[in-house]
DNA sequence: CCACTGACGAGTG
DNA sequence: GCACTCGCCAGTG
């Protein structure tokens, strides 16, 4: 499922599993990412947590500035609290941005 | 079996 | 925003 985020956006824990058949395990999502041996043949960074919170902290220091600087590097815009602008760049219905049915749903 | 631990999430004060 | 609590569940000791 990571893989199939498209570049430029993101999915929460949540989202991943949700969409993996797996509602409610976002930690199992975490989890995996976390053992997996080969985590560059993903795109790892745009996972990130409710709210778009760049939750890698925790996991390492250095890869929370890798994160970052990937999803900048994909034109992905951050809040001033250094969180993921979910309403234009989370992947799923709210990201099709422009539409009037979009904005609602990004309010929602 | 029990206790603890997470790259988590939602709710409450 | 911060601090907690509770729910979640596979893995580990």
């Amino acid at each position: 499922m990571i893989r199939r985020i498209p570049l430029g956006r993101v999915a929460t824990y949540g989202d991943v599993a949700g969409r993996a058949g797996l509602p409610g395990r976002a930690r199992l999502v975490g989890k995996v990412l976390g053992m997996s041996p080969d985590v560059s043949s993903l795109p790892w960074h745009r996972v990130v947590g409710a709210g778009g919170v760049l939750s890698v902290g925790r996991y390492s220091a250095h890869a929370g500035q890798t994160q970052r600087m990937r999803l900048e590097r994909e034109g992905v815009r951050f809040t001033r609290g250094g969180r993921v602008d979910l309403a234009r760049h989370r992947w799923g219905p709210a990201s099709a941005r422009g539409t009037r049915a979009a904005s609602r749903a990004a309010r929602a």
